[in-house]
Formats: structure tokens, sequence, C-alpha cells
DNA sequence: CCAGTCACG
DNA sequence: ACGTACGTGACTGGA
């Protein structure tokens, strides 16, 4: 018989630490939890114990704890993020069965002791799972000790702890006794650490027999010394650090043989703290998942109603709704699933005037487009509204979003319709009454359509020019290698931060800056103030740019080449969190441009025979959406003017005459502005444009007092962030931000960033993706030889035939820049080129 | 698989 | 005293 008994307080703690912050849409902090119960399967799987009970702290005054006051007292609170959680861990073990322990005026600790000792007195075996290492006084023969949460996973019994320190587990409280515990606030004797009080125990095996001898000891007169002025102390410690084995509470284990789980009851807690893994790692059957859903379901959906005033939505019994598996289209209707595998049946079903509702619109036009098969009256589509209702998911995938949205899951074909079907219920409702219609159905659907066929169209490179310029490349990191290892004297890899660390700053003796959580920083702004010191560090410099040109782009880029030779990018529609659209494999969105040489990367990119590159980019976009948003006065005429937007703040910042402004006063202006968009602070402005944080402190400062809209805006915005727990672009595109209320200073400080940043970011996106469907709709209905092929953010290029391709130019100008009303113009730059490089 | 680095808007 | 600007994706080295 075995029993398991949980120092609850320690593992939570551990979790809590070593887990990143995780939480709930709603705030709810997760990690500890999370960690905790990953532990508990754990414990259970390994040791299959009999009897299990987790054990809680409760401090209190009593007379032990007055004692303990003076030390234990000084402990500093737990964090609100770790004591939201603990409510959550003692109702799902609650739920789980398994018994908790607790008693006033008694620590997890003593329970330990207690409960280990009573199971030993029945000839039982105990494994105590704990987070320190306090416990160990209480192994025995029966009792050991599993310091959870550890890397090495040792059970610690009393011959483990004779090999690692050479004393019995017993005598574990002796050596505290002399070392103290500084986590724990334990005095022991001052000067004393673990060697030397391991060295002592090991030779006179505890505290009363040192101090009965202690002046025929054969040590050090220092060493006496110190014992003698610690006495006192060394004994107080031994009474605190000792573990109770009398607690006050029930040692008759029978109470704890695990009760039946309450299933329903952890489906819904585990639901509703969106804890997915774990719930699924409980094996708890569909029924009661389902059960907890409706329950959840109900509340919540009546609590949205109550508040928005919206119905329940009825979907269109008559609709599709529709997922492509591999080269079959499954389509239900009317709770009956079809399945058509020909093409001619795929393309009848998909052309038909039938309301449809899809899974991954983007992926049903994929194979639509490829096969000249339309689709037909797509007005809702799953994916894109679970992206829409929680743009941070990395995962929506059907399982999880039955899950999240507590749905029965599909385990077999028969089952699909219903659970599409309520599926898309509930998410219609949420997106009813989140009020994400509108950008559901006019931007984020017929965005779908427009991103396939720039996947398709892909764009031309120019393999030969790569070829030649990545043999330029060759010869230029050849020749900075060759340098570096002649003035490093020694070869070495110039990639690995940590080999260059120690060439720069102990080979050769550079003044080392700043660290890593692994060694020395060896980043572009650590070379950068080292590249006077020394010649090395120029070419270092230089390898790395060579170097990344060469992996990344030429390497990367020719391998991505299609048979057409073409890249065909994904563009990834439900991955960012502010909205905008992201392209990989390759990444088409970060070609280089802001160097001469990666510049000559953008030559490869190059339009068809005949053909020619029409690129269109938005001027200022999110400072116009700021002053938009903001209703900044000044910064609205500014636009309205059609000024310099950096030689305005320059001269509202510097208070200067607009003449006055000199290029570094407008570049440092620029750097401020750029800094407001992304939620600035002093410390890092000073550091972008080199002037003291004080400096740069008066900068913000005159800048918020200036555009006072600005200001008031940014405080407006945190505001509602800190009520809300999200924020919002112009067309209500949300991102929750539940760290807003975070109680470490760094992470809300960063959450206030994220939340001044995304209704800018995001709304930018949001212009951008309308001006593509516009521009796609137009290229299309003015039958233009021109296709819409790329994205980067702010700037649209489309490959047009010669004769059309000034005529597209002036379209994409006019869709651009009138596809929103804003109360400052957005204004676009075209140009036309053979290549991405001619266009700029 | 993560950390560090660096390319873009 | 601490950590320090928003949003991405790809590559390399090294545990």
């Amino acid at each position: 018989m075995t029993l398991l008994v949980i120092d609850g307080n320690s593992i939570i703690n551990r979790a809590f630490y070593g887990i990143r912050a995780l939480s709930n849409k709603k705030g709810v902090f997760t990690n500890a939890i999370t960690g905790f119960m990953n532990i508990l399967f754990k414990l259970q799987n390994g040791f299959s114990p009999d009897y299990t009970a987790v054990a809680f702290d409760m401090r209190a005054p009593t007379f032990r704890h007055k004692l303990y006051g003076e030390y234990k007292g000084t402990r500093k609170p737990m964090p609100e993020e770790l004591a939201m959680q603990m409510p959550y861990v003692k109702e799902i073990l609650r739920a789980m069965g398994i018994k908790i322990v607790e008693k006033e005026g008694w620590e997890a600790d003593d329970i330990l002791g207690t409960l280990s000792h009573a199971a030993e007195r029945e000839g039982f075996y105990a494994v105590v799972a704990t987070g320190d290492r306090d416990s160990f006084q209480l192994i025995t023969d029966k009792v050991s000790v599993n310091l959870a949460g550890n890397k090495e996973d040792i059970l610690y019994t009393p011959a483990e702890i004779k090999e690692k320190y050479g004393v019995e587990p017993a005598q574990m409280l002796e050596v505290k006794a002399l070392m103290g515990d500084s986590s724990d606030n334990i005095p022991g004797v001052k000067g004393i650490g673990e060697k030397t009080a391991l060295d002592l125990i090991q030779k006179y095996s505890d505290i009363k027999s040192i101090y009965e001898k202690i002046h025929e000891l054969p040590i050090s007169e220092k060493l006496r010394q110190k014992l003698v002025e610690g006495k006192e102390s060394c004994f107080l410690s031994r009474e605190l650090g000792k573990i109770a084995l009398d607690a006050p509470v029930e040692t008759d284990m029978s109470v704890y043989v695990p009760a039946e789980r309450d299933e329903v009851r952890l489906a819904e807690i585990l639901t509703e703290l969106e804890m997915f893994s774990i719930l699924k790692k409980l094996n708890i059957s569909p029924g009661s998942i389902k059960k907890a859903g409706e329950l959840a379901a109900e509340k919540e959906i009546s609590e949205a109603r109550e508040k928005n005033g919206t119905k329940k939505a009825e979907l269109d019994k008559n609709a599709f709704d529709i997922m492509l598996g591999g080269d079959t289209l499954i389509v239900c209707h009317n709770g009956e699933l079809k399945k058509y595998h020909s093409e001619s049946d795929i393309k009848t079903v998909l052309e038909c005037d039938t309301e449809k509702r899809t899974f991954d619109l983007k992926g049903l036009y994929a194979y639509a487009m490829t096969k000249g098969i339309e689709v037909k009256n797509a007005v809702f589509d799953t994916t894109l509204s679970a992206y829409l209702l929680n743009v941070s998911s990395s995962d929506y995938s059907l399982e999880k979003l039955c899950a999240e949205y507590r749905v029965k899951a599909a385990e077999t074909d028969e089952e699909l319709p219903q659970c599409l079907y309520e599926l898309n219920t509930r998410l219609t409702e949420k997106i009813g009454s989140e009020g994400l219609e509108k950008i559901l159905s006019d931007i984020e659907i017929p965005l779908a359509e427009v991103l396939t066929s720039m996947e398709i169209d892909g764009v031309e490179v120019d393999l030969k020019g790569i070829d030649s310029f990545g043999e330029e490349l060759k010869a230029k990191i050849d020749d900075a290698e060759g340098r570096i290892y002649e003035l490093a004297g020694e070869r070495f890899n110039i990639l690995s931060p940590k080999q260059l660390g120690t060439v720069l700053f102990e080979k050769l003796s550079l003044p080392s800056g700043k660290k890593t959580k692994t060694g020395y920083s060896t980043n572009a702004d650590v070379l950068e103030e080292l590249m006077e010191k020394h010649p090395i560090v120029p070419l270092i410099s230089d390898y790395r740019a060579f170097s990344k040109l060469q992996s990344t782009y030429v390497s990367g880029l020719k391998a991505a080449v299609k048979e057409d030779g073409r890249i065909h990018s994904t563009f990834k529609q439900t991955e960012t969190r502010t909205g905008r659209i992201s392209s990989a494999e390759p990444n088409i969105q970060n070609i280089p441009v802001r160097t001469e040489l990666g510049k000559n990367m953008r030559r490869f990119f190059t339009a068809k025979e005949d053909f020619m590159l029409v690129d269109a980019d938005y001027s200022q976009i999110e400072l116009r959406v700021l002053a938009h948003l903001a209703d900044d006065k000044i910064m609205r005429e500014a636009f309205l003017n059609g000024d310099d937007i950096h030689t305005i703040t320059a001269s509202q910042v510097f208070n200067q005459p607009i003449d006055w402004v000199t290029p570094e006063l407008r570049s440092r202006a620029k750097a401020v502005n750029f800094g407001i968009v992304y939620g600035i602070g002093a410390f890092s402005l000073a550091k972008d444009i080199g002037v003291s944080v004080a400096e740069a402190k008066r900068y913000i400062e005159a800048y918020l007092s200036k555009y006072s809209g600005v200001d008031g805006f940014m405080k407006q915005t945190a505001e509602n962030a800190k009520k809300n727990l999200y924020v919002e672009t112009m067309f209500g595109r949300r991102r929750y931000i539940p760290e807003i209320n975070a109680s470490n200073k760094v992470v809300q400080a960063a959450a206030k960033r994220i939340a001044m940043n995304t209704p800018i970011q995001g709304t930018a996106a949001d212009i951008i993706k309308l001006a593509m469907i516009k521009v796609y709709r137009r290229l299309k209905s003015e039958n233009l030889d021109a296709r819409l092929i790329l994205q980067v953010h702010d700037e649209l290029i489309v490959e047009a035939h010669k004769s059309c391709a000034e005529t597209a130019a002036r379209l994409l100008k006019e869709e651009m820049e009138n596809c929103v009303k804003m109360s400052v113009p957005l204004t676009v730059d075209v140009k036309v080129g053979k290549t991405w490089f001619d266009t700029h």
C-alpha cells in the first residue's frame, strides 16, 4: 500500500515560476494550475498510490506561528496571478475526488510529516512530493521524497541522502540548524554554509553533541567562535526547521482513498480555464464534456444576450456546412453528410446558389481555383470566425474549436453535421455579440479568395541572377572569414554567439556590455559599440550580413522556386494578433531593402516577359491612422496640408520654426513618431537616437503636450483596455489583452504598449485588406491583364501586362486612397518597373 | 527544441 | 532595482 502526499503550495509555486504566463481569455492565469496538474499526473502514473492527499498551508497567528512570525512573517505575499489560481486547483482536486488537507495554524510541511509518519506506522509506504528539500528530514525506509518539478527526477531514499550528503535523513535537520535557510528565513549559525555544516554533522552527528564538547573539538578557533556566538540561533533554527509529525489532521488512511470523480464538474472547470490538454489527459467521457458544455454555454449565451440584447442565432438549415478532406468534399446538410469525390460533382456543389458555411475557406479556394471551380455564396467560415473571436490562438483545428466552444467533437462522420452546425451556431452568435459580422463578411471572407489567387500566381524570380549574386557573396564571405581568423589568431565558428563571445571578450579582451541568459550578447548593437575598438569587429558585422543574405535569401529563395520559375509564398490569414497577414515559405515580407547590398535581392523579383511590376505603397499609413483615431488637431492639419509629418513633429517637439528644422532634428522626430506608435518608453527612444534618457523623456513630454489629441487617445485606450480586457481597431477587430491587469509591472507595461499599438497597426491592416479586395475585384471587372501578386503590409504589387501597366497604376492608387473615409487623406505612391528593385 | 540573431513593415 | 518599442519568419548553433 502506498500513500502519495503532495505539498500543494510548494508544487504550485514551482509550477508558477517555472512556466511562462498563460491565461484564458478572461484573464485568469493558468500556468500554475497546468504545471500542478501535469506533476500530479506524473506522480499518479509513477507511483499508482492507493491513498492520495494534497496538503496546503494555512498560516494563522497561533502561538507556534508567532514564533515563526519573526522569521517567516517577512515572506513576500503571493502575487495576485498565483493567488487567483489556488481556488481552481482546489476545486479541481475536489472534483477529482482527491482529499485536500489543511489545518489552521499548520504548514503544509507539517501535514506531510504527519501523514507520511502515520502511513509508516500502518506499515505502508509513503511518497512525499514537494518542491523543496526541507522534507528530506522525513525520509525513512518507508518514506521517500520526490522532488517534483526538478530536472533530475530522483526519488530520494535514505541511501540517496547518504550518498549525496553523507548523513542520515534525520540529520538533515541538524545540518539546517547550522546552515540556516534564507528562503525560509531560518538564521542558522552566522558564517556557516552548507559545506561546513555537513562536515560537522558527518563528524559529530548532531548539534547537541557538538555543543556538549564544543571546547574540545579539533576545529579552527574561528569556527569555534562562530559556533559559540551562534548557539542560541542554532537551537532556535532547529526548532523552526523541524517538521511536525503530530499535526491535528485525520490520520486514518481510509479517508485518503480517492472518491469517485465528478466528470461534469471537471469538464466545466477545465473548459472555463481553456485547459484542453489537461481535459484530454483526464480522459473524460464525451457525454460529460457535452453536459458541461451545455451548462456553460447556456449560462454564457444568456449572459451575452442580456448584455447585448441579441437573440439566439438560428442558422439556415438549408445551407451547406462544407469541409475539404484531401480531394474529397464533405457536405453537411440538414443533419446528413455526403461526400463528393469527382471533380464535376464538386463543381456542381460549390457553384450552386445554396449558401455555404465553410471550414478553412482559403484551403477550399486553393482546391477550387486550381481546377477552375468557383465557390459561390460562401457566407460564413469557421476558421476565420474563430480567428476574429480570438486572434491570439495558435490552433484553429476543429478539435480545438469544439473544446473551446463547448461543442461535442464529432468522432465519426455521422456526427460531423451536428458538430459543424452547432459549432457554427455558437460562433455566429459570438460574432454577433462581439460586433464582428461586418469584418467577417466584408473583409476576411472576401480576402480569402484574394490571398488564394496571390498564392497561386506567385512571383517570377531570376534564378541566374540570384546564383551570380550568391557567387559574389561567397567571395565576400570567404574573404571576411580569412581576415577574421587572422585577427583572432584562431579558427572558430563566427556564427556561434558563444564562440564569438569568447573570442571578442576573453581572448581580445574587448569591453563586454550586455549579457544574455546564456552568455555575452554579440548582437548588432553591441558590435556597433565596439566598431572602433578593434578591426575584427567591422569584419564580423560584415560577415554576419553576408551570411544572412546567403543563407536566408540566396539559398532560401532558390529552394523555394517552383517549376514555373516562380515563388509561391503562403499568405497566412489567421496568424497575427493585430490582423495583419503574414507570409511564409518563403517569407516574402522581409526581403532586404534597407542596405545597399541587401537591396540588390530585389532585382531578382521580376515581372514575367512583356509584363511590368506595379508597386503601390501607403505613405505613413500608421501615423495617418493615429491622426484619425486620436482626432488630433495638429496632426490632422499636417496631413491635410500635405506637410512632411516628421518635419512638423520636429518643429513641434523642438520648438523650432519649420524652416529651421535640420535633417538631424527631423530624424530624431521620426524616431519619436515611430516610438509613439509602438507605445514609447524614454529608455528605448534614448537608445535608438543616441541621446540621454532625460533628453528622450523631454521629447516625449513635449510630443504629448503638443499633440494633445494623441495624449488623450493613448490614455483613453489604456483605460478601455483595463476595463474591457480588449482593444479594438476602427473596424471593430478585437484583441484580448488579459495581462493589462497583471500585478507584475513589467508585464503590465508591455500589455499597455500592446494596447496602444494594436488599434493603430490593426486599423492599418484592415485598410489594406479592404484595398486588396477592391483592387482584386476591379482588376477583374475591368478585364485588365493584371493580377495582384504580393502584399508587404503597406505595399501592394501588381503584375500587369506592359500595355496596361499605367492603367493598373492609376487603378491601384485610386482604390487604395479611397477605400475608406477618414478625417485625413490616405496617400499612395505608385511606381512601375521591370523588377522590384526598379519600383523603389 | 530553444535561444540568439536579423531581415522586413 | 529591474527591464525596457509593436508585429512577423527563417536560419544557425548547441543542449
